[in-house]
DNA sequence: TTGAAAGCGCTAACAA
DNA sequence: TTGTTAGCGCTTTCAA
């Protein structure tokens, strides 16, 4: 080991007595070498402890094979399984994996798209719904674009394309029909009185979801006011202070869709520190099935959104050949996952002339 | 946009009619450059979509701040954090952040690192007890050696150093004074037959919890037969089994110490599970505080480990100048969260001679 | 089969 | 203040 630092690739040519090329020929394995050169030079590389210097590398051959996904945050389960998946699917196909968070904040995400552009990122992933502002539309066309330019793709996972034209590939599940079989599963079980917490206008996901609600109601023959939607947001903390507030009204639901599983953990704990119980009380149903909502109290009735796969339909579609799919729109499918935490409607226990008062 | 491909400094400085080295100062910013000329070449970099290439700027300016943490995996709760840790930590520092999983697989571990030193880490942090044979205190000392030997730096988190001289970090929980915490906790509350579950021999942090266990019953006049480890090591499946199995023998425990939280996910379910209750036929206490430790049912008396500190506390101490914290060990605090799953052991119901049968 | 040499895009002397 | 130029470590023609 000649200097401390780092070993190059000349330190084991001048170890092994053969020239840089030959070296490079032996790493990259792609070359015929003899076999008496070849192990010569491996041998070489192994002494000196030398590992390929990734940018030189980069520099020389045009670029690694880099897919990037950018999420709100990791430790979130849902976006942790996404980003599971892609990171599975692309070590399959050879690919490296690099993963930044945003928190949510579109500078951030400015900024870590721009880092995943100096990484050479050659696919870039976003995932999560977002507001659609014209700030969106102008961000996204940009990413687009400037992407495009340098030969990169885009995904666009669980968010809309600004335009069909541009050059992004979307990948998303249909939340609207996710939406649609969770609350028909609550109809059918005998509710008419349902809530739907954790709506946050404009997002295109929820939006889809409420949609989807509002659909199933008005498909079981429901006025458009029996639709009560409570914008509070994502969320466990969302979750809990809603319901929280949602019971002190007084007996008005039965059942409750929530947003997602984590605004469901909130509803759960605000029903059992109201003294109530699920499903006895009022019946809830989740979206996502995350992996914990099995040990949610009950287990939780929830909308399976495969987020792995998400992920990984994401990296295989990228990486397919970009004139086979141009702009192109995915729609992956959910399933509702039943579990403990719907029943029927309480019983009515005081008369009245519309249905009946229920708890909540 | 010259040609279809990445936008070159050279592109940059034609259209601002400058040099290459005056973009690269400009987009330096460190140092000073007349208003009218940086103006123009930052006018030309926009609209070119320029973003410098981090290898070439790597390669040039000798490596770049990038900082690696290797964990079993993502999606678990815990490491989760440690990574949002690190990132938060490396980001608010300038660092960027790579995160390598390698789900438990030494194989894997060796890939990853021998990845992260080509990406030129400077900081390689690996997180999560093991079990520590020769081949791990083998593999240990040849990483933090070659590591040491390029410049970097090695952070053991939650795991021991094979050699206090070896140039390597070590940042861990007290994970036996946590585990004595809350045994002592359970002890508190009259319990005397606890049992053990997660247990994974050789796993040198399971093995200081157990540690504890056995400490805390000693310190409270209980023989050493007292106690009862059950090694069915970690994850809610494990916990669930163990519990059902433990729950066939017949009543013997009235409180289970968990190895960690996704092992009391899976206690509580097979206690539900059983028809029984927490805490009133038996009463549990996990460890790490994951998120949604709060939504168990019952909410989890558990330890806390913060373990995005964990992550901070690796970076941090890393980045400091070596020569100040050459080869330390640093022990960071836990204390205990104490919620709804800890109760009285249930009042004897059959009289025996030896203190009762309890349920479990 | 092997080696010499020309870059890849950038930074940092060194000159002007 | 600005430009010229020599590398950084590697891959890849092109020659031998």
């Amino acid at each position: 080991m000649a200097t401390r630092g780092r070993v190059t690739i000349r330190d084991v040519a001048a170890r092994a007595d053969v020239s840089v090329a030959t070296v490079s020929r032996v790493l990259s394995g792609r070359h015929r070498v003899p076999p008496a050169t070849r192990s010569r030079v491996l041998r070489a590389a192994r002494t000196l402890g030398y590992v390929a210097n990734v940018h030189a590398r980069a520099l020389a051959g045009g670029g690694r094979k880099l897919v990037a996904v950018v999420l709100r945050q990791v430790t979130s389960p849902f976006y942790a399984q996404v980003a599971e998946g892609v990171e599975a699917e692309a070590a399959a196909q050879g690919w490296l994996c690099l993963v930044g968070a945003t928190g949510g904040d579109p500078r951030r995400e400015t900024e870590v798209i721009q880092l995943m552009r100096e990484e050479g990122a050659r696919v870039v992933i976003l995932v999560g719904g977002i507001v659609e502002t014209p700030a969106y539309r102008k961000r996204v066309t940009h990413y687009a674009e400037v992407l495009d330019a340098a030969g990169s793709r885009l995904v666009l996972c669980g968010r809309p394309s600004p335009d069909p034209d541009l050059p992004a590939l979307v990948v998303e599940f249909d939340n609207e029909a996710g939406a649609r079989a969770a609350t028909t599963h609550l109809l059918s079980a005998g509710h008419r009185r349902i809530a739907f917490l954790g709506g946050l206008p404009g997002n295109t996901a929820m939006d889809a979801r409420v949609a989807g609600y509002r659909a199933a109601l008005a498909a079981h023959g429901l006025p458009p006011e029996a639709a009560h939607v409570v914008d509070c947001g994502l969320g466990r903390t969302a979750g809990l202070h809603a319901t929280t507030a949602l019971l002190a009204d007084g007996p008005r639901f039965t059942a409750v869709f929530a947003g997602d599983d984590m605004v469901a953990a909130g509803i759960l704990r605000a029903v059992a520190d109201a003294g109530l119980s699920v499903p006895d009380d009022l019946s809830v149903v989740g979206y996502n099935d995350i992996p914990l909502a099995k040990d949610f109290h009950p287990p939780l009735t929830t909308v399976r959104t495969p987020a792995e796969e998400l992920g990984r339909a994401a990296v295989s579609l990228a990486l397919r050949d970009p004139r086979e799919t141009p702009g192109t729109r995915h729609v992956l499918a959910t399933h509702i996952v039943i579990r403990d935490s719907v029943g029927p409607p309480r019983p009515i226990t005081c008369g009245d002339t519309h249905g009946g008062h229920h708890p909540v």
